[in-house]
DNA sequence: GGGTGAATCAGAATAATTCCGATTTAGGGA
DNA sequence: TCCCTAAATCGGAATTATTCTGATTCACCC
């Protein structure tokens, strides 16, 4: 399974022309083992217990790199850090406005409804994703 | 038009019990005749136009005062800076991954779809917005 | 196995945003 | 209308996320 998400990323940075760093695999790795829309620092932190010696410069510069290139959606939240995820099947967010969490969201419905006319006009639209906004139970709970 | 605009924040403003200053009224009423989502330096900008010694520090305060009570929403982009709208009727936004500009998008078939099962269960949702990703016509043509 | 252009590193630089201490002011009450 | 007080503002310094720089290393094509 470790071998396989390593592979899996092999696979598809090559189709890209991209050279194959072990900086990039564990990277990649980290961010597609987390659940948590992880920000730059932390997934700095988190390579770092597998390879110590990785920059946080070269975090920042592989996230845009693979973001670039599509392997990666950077997450918009109302934080004021990026906040990334990796490319996957086709889902959506509830950000709490309070606590900045990311919740992901399945809506079949949605992704069934053909986009508005209008939007032709505007340029070449790639993924729609709906953000919900709103308070989370353990937020509301707090008060 | 000016008074009129003036007078719908300061009713809002007070019904929240917030202090009506000049600057409030300003930076209010500059981020409703803006239609192009300004940053907190953009509105710092015009607004000076009208009230020279407002400083920067006012607009990001009060730009997060006028946020947490609902009367303008952050507009998420994949820029680094926050940009802000009034917040209006129903809409939604293009937002090109490439210059950063962002439109607006009117989806009524959106705006009468219920919200899938799940989300009463994560928290209480405030505003579905949809966020189109795309490359606008004007990067389109710049290749 | 060697050459080369891209990737990485560490630390400095930059840009957006927030904090701080002093001063001013909006709005409620006498 | 005038005063009081808590909140808002100001200017500049501090903080934080992100990017740049220049030297070094390395992946991949031959």
């Amino acid at each position: 399974m470790q071998t396989e998400l390593t592979d899996r990323f092999i696979k598809m940075a090559r189709e890209r022309k991209l050279k194959v760093t072990p900086q990039r695999v564990e990277i990649f790795r980290t961010l597609a083992l987390s659940h948590e829309h992880p920000s730059a620092e932390q997934i700095h932190k988190d390579v770092r217990e597998h390879l110590p010696a990785v920059s946080l410069d070269t975090v920042y510069r592989t996230l845009a790199t693979l973001e670039q290139h599509g392997l990666i959606d950077r997450v918009n939240t109302s934080d004021d850090r990026a906040r990334y995820e990796v490319h996957d099947h086709d889902h959506h967010h509830f950000v709490c406005v309070k606590c900045k969490e990311v919740y992901d969201v399945e809506w079949p419905e949605f992704d069934q409804l053909p986009l508005p006319a209008g939007v032709a006009d505007l340029g070449l639209p790639m993924q729609p994703r709906v953000e919900l906004k709103g308070i989370c139970r353990k937020c509301q709970q707090q008060g």
